[in-house]
RNA sequence: CGCGGGGUGGAGCAGUCUGGUAGCUCGUUGGGCUCAUAACCCAAAGGUCGUAGGUUCAAAUCCUACCCCCGCAA
C-alpha cells in the first residue's frame, strides 16, 4: 500500500520500521521540526527522523502542517491511506479526507480509555493492571476516532512507563501491520464516549508527590512518570527526584509509620511517610547531582531526626 | 553562545573564598566480641585531588584552555 507516515517520538518508530518492513510503500515521513534540545540546546532531530533517514525515505518537517502548501504537497503524494503515530499536531478536516482511506492512528491504550497524550504514563500512576494499544480512523476529536483492532496486555507489578512504553511501541508496531493488512475486512467500531476518560500531557508539576496519597498511589506514580517528570519532594529547599520506591513492608514484617512527608532512616533504609504508613525511597536524585541507591545519597548527606519532604 | 551545579581512595561527600602533613560516612581486607549477625570494637589496604599548561619556595586550593557528568529550561 502507498503510505505516508507521519510521526515524532521513540514510540512511533517500530511502526515506521515494521510498516517499511511490511513491503508497504512509505513514500513520505512527515515529522517536528528538529528543535534546540536539551543543554547548550543543540539542534536535534526526532527519532522518526533518524528511522526515516535510515530506511532512505524523504522526510518533511513542515512548522505546521495545515497550512495551504503542506496540504497541497500532501495531496499531491496521492496516498492510499496516511498512518499517524505521535505526530505532535493537529489535523484539519481537509487534511483528515485526502486518502481513500484516511487517517490510520497507533494509540496506547484501550479506547475510549484514556485518550490523550499521554496514555501509558498515566494508566500505571492510576494504578490500571491492564492496558494495551488501539488502531482506529483519526477524527476530528482528541482521539475520537472509530476502533479498528485493539490488542491487550497486563501491567507488571513493577513495570515503569518506560518499560510499558517501549513493549507497547513494538505492540503498536504489530497491530498497525495487522490493521493495514486486513484493512477492507476490518468494520470500524465508534467508540462509546460514555466510557472515556483522558491522559492529558503531562507538567512538571504532576511529579510532585502528594505526600497525603496512600503508598500504593504514590509508588504507582514513581513507577508512571518516568523518565519525566519523575516524582519528587523538595529536601531542604533542593529538589529531590524519587526514581525507585518499594512497599515498607515488603521485606519486613515491621511496618514504618510516618506522618506524611517526613524522612527518616531506619536499618539503614530510607523512609517517607505517606497517607497511612510509608514507603521506601530506594534509589534517589538530588537536584545537580546524579541519581543513585539511597544508601549512597545517605552516606554524604547526613539526615537529621525532624527531616521532612516538602 | 539559554541558566546553573559538579568531577577528591571502590561509593557518596567535606576541604577550594583565607595556597603549606588529604579528611568524613559507607564499602573492602584482616583480627576481636557474640549462639549469631547486615550490629558492635580494633587494625590495615586503597588517592598522579578530570586533563594540559601557567603563577609560586610551595597548588586539590589561584590563573588559562580543554574533556566529561548532572539539575533547570525547552
Amino acid at each position: 500500500m502507498k503510505l505516508v507516515f507521519l510521526g515524532t517520538p521513540e514510540f512511533a518508530v517500530p511502526s515506521l520500521e515494521r510498516t517499511v518492513g511490511a513491503g508497504h510503500e512509505v513514500v513520505a515521513v512527515y515529522t517536528q521540526p528538529d528543535r534546540p534540545k536539551g543543554r547548550g540546546q543543540k539542534e536535534a532531530m526526532p527519532p522518526v527522523k533518524e528511522a526515516a533517514l535510515r530506511l532512505g525515505i524523504p522526510v518533511y518537517q513542515p512548522e505546521r502542517v495545515r497550512r495551504p502548501e503542506v496540504v497541497e504537497q500532501l495531496r499531491s503524494m496521492a496516498p492510499e491511506a496516511r498512518v499517524v503515530v505521535g505526530y505532535g499536531q493537529i489535523f484539519s478536516r481537509e487534511i483528515l479526507d485526502i486518502s481513500p482511506r484516511g487517517m490510520i492512528n497507533v494509540h496506547a491504550s484501550l479506547l475510549p480509555k484514556y485518550r490523550g497524550a499521554a496514555p501509558i504514563q498515566w494508566a500505571i500512576a492510576r494504578g490500571e493492571t491492564r492496558t494495551g494499544v488501539t488502531t482506529m480512523r483519526i477524527s476530528e476529536g482528541l482521539d475520537t476516532g472509530d476502533i479498528l483492532l485493539k490488542w491487550e496486555t497486563a501491567i507488571g507489578e513493577e513495570e515503569t512507563a518506560i518499560e510499558l512504553g517501549q513493549r507497547l511501541a513494538v505492540a503498536g508496531a504489530d497491530l498497525l501491520v495487522w490493521t493495514l493488512a486486513d484493512f477492507p475486512a476490518i468494520r470500524p467500531e465508534p467508540q462509546d464516549d460514555a466510557q472515556a476518560s483522558y491522559a492529558p500531557i503531562l507538567k512538571k508539576e504532576d511529579g510532585r508527590i502528594d505526600w497525603r496519597l496512600s503508598s500504593g498511589e504514590i509508588l504507582n506514580r514513581i513507577r508512571g512518570l518516568v523518565p519525566w517528570p519523575g516524582c519528587y519532594g523538595f529536601l531542604r529547599g533542593q529538589r529531590l527526584h524519587i526514581w525507585k520506591g518499594a512497599r515498607a513492608d515488603a521485606e519486613r514484617t515491621c511496618r514504618v509509620e510516618l506522618p506524611p512527608a517526613a524522612l527518616r532512616v531506619v536499618d539503614r533504609k530510607l523512609y517517607a511517610g505517606c497517607g497511612g504508613g510509608s514507603i521506601e525511597l530506594r534509589e534517589v536524585q538530588l537536584e545537580g547531582k546524579k541519581r543513585m541507591p539511597a544508601t549512597a545519597f545517605l552516606n554524604g548527606f547526613p539526615l537529621g531526626a525532624e527531616e521532612a519532604l516538602a
